[in-house]
RNA sequence: GGGCAGUUAGCUCAGCUGGUAGAGCGCCCCGUUUACACCGGGAUGGUCAUAGGUUCGAAUCCUAUACUGCCCACCA
């Protein structure tokens, strides 16, 4: 009996809710015959046909969202669907670590707030405890998951740095790089100076500068006339490859295909159109710095493609210190560009190529988190070729191999796939798949005189065992205290002491303040002349930053340093000037480092040498032992050269240094489904899967390359069907934005309708691809229409007790003609219509269609119309005023009616159930049930197959 | 700049490969209380963005235009 009163969605969810987790049912294992969870391999002996969806894995850091959720209603109605359709159905959730944001997630939210900074921690240390925040925080996500009514198999919840997932990204890595389809070339980058890392688009923001705008003659070859070009980059010149016009300047237009000389050079360089050239910004004529800005680069990018034969070329010229590089002429060569501008516009002006100044305002790029200056420079960087792979992806789409819906994505999947660039697949992060790569020995990179971009290695020998007898005595930590009370804080720089006629480095901090340190030198000078001490560096909290050399000792013609450093130093350069300058004062000298315990000693490589170190090993003041060796002369990394390099997922041995990029996220979730299919040993039952759910937004990003990967790894499509849903609005229709206010609260809107009811919101009239809001009057209206089915419900099954089971027989083989009513005909009809109707709209993914249409039949066709009829044949008549029974109906005429109306009740539970779950099997579980149905309404036969 | 969608009743949206415009909400009128006021019946309301074209016939196919949204090599 279903209690009176209208629908409380809260007194009876979270008790089916438990009743489905609890009984095992959304494993593929539950066997609906069993009634049981049988094994794995029971499970894929079974004669069911396999069915599996794989989840697209939301971020592991917070809770899914609402275009999450409304994604895992349309994945659950489809597997609720084919499991009443007698399929063993498998669908897997998992959570993605989700590389930038995630690591910008727990740097913001997490360390930022404890006031500490990311570059303080090892490498090791933030990853375990990032790894540690997302396990927490996996937890509300799964949570989320499973109330909407997702009926995944949460045993095998997966997480994209699971160690098995891992193992299969890698893998594939090392095979792409095998079959050359992964390799170092060279691109625009936005490099943050002050992190000394490249930093993501959306990491940077515009800032309004003041700046000036120069006007700057360049002279026609052979000619007595010039080109005006305007730049507030006058520094950046020797980089020029080019002028650029728009190709609708009049005034330019005899100057196309001219040769024009940069000014203070011999270099010379052609006038190539653009029409990214605004006529009326400056002079109308741009030069082009391809290797230092990002729009320069994208004017190189296309001019190259339209004039295969009069390509233009890019030049760097400013290197990651921002030291100007390359073809910069001898005279500003070597030195910071800040400091060469102000001469080279000196020179300028004298030899009357600087027609004049304008004060601007600029839009400058900054990086969020440090502030800096943005540099774009060139860089090299992994990529993957897609050459191999392409084609036959495409194809898979275009025959109809794998199904899009809607179909209209299909052209914007070919053009995505015909306009395919290599795939820049690296990101400068600590959170994700740090590359298979090792390298023999520290890389770097560098800019070479022709303005190219070289990676240059140092091999190291890798025998040379650390001698611990010596060492120790050399340790001087007594010395070091006397020192470390210099401040000196922040961002380091050189400075000479002049007083003291020593190299300091003088810290900026990391806010951009300037710590003027000169005082506390003073204060401390008697510590700094001390003959013992050549370099240091200390913070003003009494530990040191840097470290305190000491040239204490010569041992058999060798010289020997102690060098302290503290564990929470943060670039590789300040150890690296230091030593640099050790190096060159001291050529042939073998150097030796005392470092605390969890120093990073292997930073030093960057500009120094091999570092053998030996963390067992103490001297009397408890510190492990570095010893420094000069190491062989630098030399070009060849690649497949395994001297140099090596492509393999554990580390080839001691000495060996693995690549600190980590993959972009897509080149794991590309893999997504059969990472995952291995990870159970599943693939055999399962893949290729039968449907993707995920946002048309990234059809390109994710959907593409997941075939691409499984074309790769597997030879197949990794899908049979893509459900591509549209974007969830906000309350008011436009899309969601925290200062619109038209956020949608997922808790506040489930609390207040209930989980069917949002469900019905995302399915109600929507098409796949098509953008839908959620408004309180469509909830309110859903909410009724969960009231309308319980209501007709208790009014139907309130005459179960007049049920016929002969009619039960012909009802269920749509015998119409054994009925001898016309209304139960009709009803009969009518539900066979529905099925078959409904069916039909669920087959071709019509689900917003399926809802619709339930809605329409169910409120206005089965209640209003057919539920009135019956209440003729069901209902006593009685006297309106004494209440007495004035007849009944027949008997038999009752029992037949009350048989169609349940029967139909049931069939439309069914109907309703992918997409209703919760109330449809709060009510099934008061339903006369035959042998045919099953306590699990999900597990009931569909009524047309 | 390019690609892909969208533009249908006051609002939110359907309309499944061309055949006399649909739903919900809102508004207006009427009714009912032995399933349901989170109810029933009815009414009003759109030259389907604009302009051309194909066709016996176009919301639907084609072309152009205008707006809106999404994507476009370090956001998943």
């Amino acid at each position: 009996m279903l209690p009176a009163g209208p629908y409380e969605h809260k007194q009876f969810e979270k008790e089916i809710l438990d009743f489905w987790l609890a009984g095992g049912y959304y494993r593929p294992e539950y066997s609906p015959i069993a009634d049981s969870v049988i094994s794995t391999e029971e499970m894929k002996k079974d004669s069911r046909l396999p069915w599996c969806l794989i989840c697209p894995p939301p971020n592991a850091y917070g809770r899914p969202h609402i275009g999450n959720i409304s994604g895992y209603a349309y994945m659950d109605s489809m597997a609720r669907y084919q499991r009443m359709n007698g399929k063993k159905v498998l669908v897997l959730p998992g959570k993605d670590h989700a590389g930038l944001e995630g690591e910008g997630v727990f740097v913001r939210e997490v360390l930022e707030k404890q006031g500490r900074n990311k570059f303080d921690m090892k490498r090791e240390e933030f990853y375990q405890e990032m790894m540690e925040f997302n396990f927490q925080n996996m937890e509300k996500g799964l949570q989320d998951e499973k109330n909407i009514g997702l009926s995944a198999d949460f045993s095998r919840n997966t997480f994209t740095l699971d160690p098995d997932i891992v193992d299969t990204v890698l893998e594939t890595f090392v095979q792409m790089y095998k079959k050359d389809m992964i390799y170092k070339g060279v691109r625009i980058v936005n490099w943050d100076p002050k992190a000394r890392s490249v930093v993501a688009d959306n990491q940077c923001v515009r800032e309004e500068r003041d700046g000036s705008l120069y006007y700057i003659k360049y002279p026609i070859v052979s000619s007595d006339e010039s080109l005006t070009v305007a730049t507030t980059r006058p520094e950046t010149m020797f980089g020029d490859t080019a002028v650029a016009v728009n190709p609708k300047d009049k005034r330019f237009a005899s100057f196309i295909g001219k040769t024009v000389r940069i000014p203070l050079t011999d270099i010379e360089i052609p006038v190539i159109s653009s029409f990214r050239v605004l006529e009326d910004f400056g002079t109308g004529a741009l030069k082009i710095t391809p290797a230092h800005s990002q729009d320069d680069y994208q004017i190189m990018m296309e001019w190259n493609k339209e004039n295969t034969d009069k390509t233009i070329g890019y030049q760097n010229v400013i290197d990651k210190r921002l030291t100007l590089v390359g073809k910069t002429p001898e005279k500003y060569k070597g030195r910071k560009y800040k400091e060469a501008k102000e001469e080279i516009l000196k020179d300028l002006t004298e030899q009357g190529f600087l027609v004049k100044e304008e004060k601007v305002k600029q839009n400058v790029l900054i990086a969020e988190r440090t502030k800096a200056l943005i540099e774009p420079l060139m860089s090299s960087q992994w990529y993957l070729k897609y050459d191999s792979i392409k084609e036959e992806s495409k194809k898979m789409v275009n025959d109809g191999r794998i199904n899009l819906f809607p179909e209209s994505m299909v052209d914007k999947f070919n053009f995505w796939m015909d306009n395919l660039r290599d795939w820049a697949i690296s990101r400068s992060l600590w959170w994700g798949y740090r590359l298979p790569v090792w390298y023999a020995g520290e890389v770097k990179e560098e800019i070479d005189d022709n303005g190219e971009v070289r990676e240059l290695i140092r091999t190291s020998n890798l025998t040379r065992k650390l001698n611990s007898e010596v060492t120790v005595e050399h340790a001087r930590v007594e010395d070091a205290e006397a020192i470390h009370r210099i401040n000196v804080d922040g961002w380091h720089d050189n400075f000479v002491d002049e007083a003291a006629g020593v190299t300091l480095e003088r810290i900026q901090n990391e806010f951009g303040k300037r710590y003027d340190n000169s005082e506390a030198i003073e204060k401390h000078k008697a510590d700094i002349v001390s003959p013992n001490y050549k370099y240091l560096v200390a913070k003003s909290n009494g530990e040191v930053i840097g470290w305190a050399i000491t040239e204490n000792l010569n041992i058999d013609d060798t010289k020997w340093f102690d060098v302290y450093v503290d564990r929470n130093w943060r670039s590789k350069g300040i150890g690296s000037t230091l030593l640099d300058a050790m190096i060159s004062e001291l050529p042939e000298t073998t150097f030796h480092l005392a470092v605390p315990e969890k120093s990073p000693a292997v930073k030093f490589y960057e500009n120094y040498g091999f570092v053998e170190y030996d963390r067992n090993s103490e001297n009397e003041y408890g510190l492990p032992i570095i010893q420094m060796k000069k190491l062989p002369e630098w030399e070009e990394v060849e690649y497949g050269n395994e001297n140099h390099i090596k492509v393999q997922q554990d580390s080839p041995g001691e000495g060996w240094i693995q690549d600190e990029d980590v993959l972009d996220t897509w080149f794991s979730s590309g893999q997504w489904v059969y990472a995952t299919l291995k990870k159970y040993d599943l693939m055999d039952t399962f893949f290729p899967s039968d449907v993707m759910v995920s946002g048309f937004d990234i059809l390109e990003n994710w959907i593409s390359r997941m075939i691409m990967f499984t074309y790769f790894h597997e030879g197949k499509e990794p899908f049979k069907n893509v459900y591509l849903t549209g974007l969830v609005q906000g309350t008011d229709g436009q899309k969601m934005s925290k200062s619109k206010g038209n956020m949608i609260d997922m808790d506040k809107i489930v609390a207040e309708y209930g989980t069917d009811a949002v469900r019905l919101a995302y399915f109600y009239q929507n098409s796949a691809g098509a953008s839908y809001s959620i408004t309180p009057e469509k909830l309110k209206n859903f909410r009724g229409f969960l009231n309308k089915i319980w209501n007709a419900s208790k009014f139907v099954l309130n005459n179960e007790q007049y049920i016929d089971q002969s009619v039960i027989l012909s009802l269920s083989k749509y015998d119409i003609d054994s009925l001898k009513l016309d209304l139960s005909k009709k009803v009969l009809t009518h539900i066979n219509e529905v099925n078959i109707h409904i069916t039909e709209n669920i087959e071709k993914y019509q689900l917003g269609l399926a809802t619709f249409n339930l809605y329409q039949e169910f409120w206005h066709t089965y209640c209003d119309i057919l539920i009135e009829e019956s209440k003729e044949y069901l209902w006593d008549k009685k006297d309106k005023e004494t209440g007495a029974i004035i007849s009944s109906p027949k008997a038999e005429d009752r029992a037949e009616v009350s048989t169609v109306m349940i029967f139909a009740l049931k069939s439309y539970l069914k109907l309703l159930h992918p997409f209703i779950p919760f109330i449809t099997q709060t009510i099934w579980n008061e339903v006369p049930k035959d042998e045919t149905d099953h306590k699990v309404l999900m597990y009931s036969q569909w009524n047309v197959k």
